[in-house]
DNA sequence: CACATTTCAGATGAACTGACATTT
DNA sequence: CAAATGTCAGTTTATCTGAAATGT
């Protein structure tokens, strides 16, 4: 084995994909953490993202949320019927457009955002620690230079 | 966009975790293409990202390869049978420890790495196509430091 | 009619919890 | 015995494909 550039433990045979690969190990462990933090609240990682982006984003549809996160619009109609359920969520007809049905956090959706705002801060902290505000924004910046690569295919 | 509206309860709403929204996003956006990009191979993203670190680190059993994707042994050993099955691994008897079985690629679990490999480093090409090698490295550096932040839990 | 949105109906994959045998 | 590993069983979620209804 010929260590040529190995930040840690392991031998290495090649360079494959990195960047690919940190990332999923990292969705992987953010993931992990994520639902159990959010266990309590009762909605899972997926459905918290959703909820955070109708926060930010009023009004959207389930076809829009879906483009939104790269998956068929029948997979996200479950996930928005489970909400709709439980009341995190509600949707109205578009007044102009009376197919179109146009989402929005409740209250009570408001309400688990709040509820989990605090330890869900605190984990993205943790994992960025050690690095300072500069290279937090550096960071933040490639995660979304590269999701807005990703998303013009 | 509506100016940032201070709910009064405490809770910070103008600024969410977007870190953490950032990173999941960018894996939502490289898992669709994955996927679709190695439908011909026959594996999903899971069994290729599985393979590529049984190509690094040769002679994992399936409880250190669940460890290492925050997983439980269980879901990873339905993963390393359905490997196994179909011929991309193999696993033999530790010599030094009769229960533990070590897994390493097969020729057929290399020829479908390799196989993917340039379409693989294109969609990486193609993600960081607007950084240069220094923010590349950079990039990867974060989330190195990200993982093994969130590792040592 | 072409197109987008939503919904319904299976089929499949992937993860979990729980239990248990085996080995160090 | 305690701890780790592997496996079996059952269940739950999540996603997909395909088809159809609705509305612009």
């Amino acid at each position: 084995m010929h260590p040529a550039t190995d930040p840690g433990t392991g031998a290495a045979r090649a360079a494959p994909p990195s960047l690919l690969y940190a990332i999923k190990q990292v969705e992987l462990a953010v993931r992990a953490q994520l639902d159990e933090l959010l266990r309590p609240s009762g909605v899972t990682a997926l459905q918290y993202t959703a909820l955070t982006v109708l926060d930010r984003r009023t009004g959207l549809t389930t076809a829009e949320l879906a483009r939104n996160s790269f998956v068929t619009p029948q997979a996200m109609g479950d996930l928005v019927t489970a909400l709709e359920r439980r009341g995190l969520i509600e949707r109205h007809h578009d007044p102009t457009h009376g197919r179109r049905l146009l989402i929005s956090l409740t209250a009570g959706g408001r309400g688990v955002l709040d509820g989990v705002a605090e330890p869900v801060r605190l984990l993205e902290e943790r994992m960025v620690a050690r690095l300072s505000p500069d290279e937090r924004a550096a960071f933040a910046g490639y995660l979304n230079v590269s999701r807005a690569a990703l998303a013009t295919r």
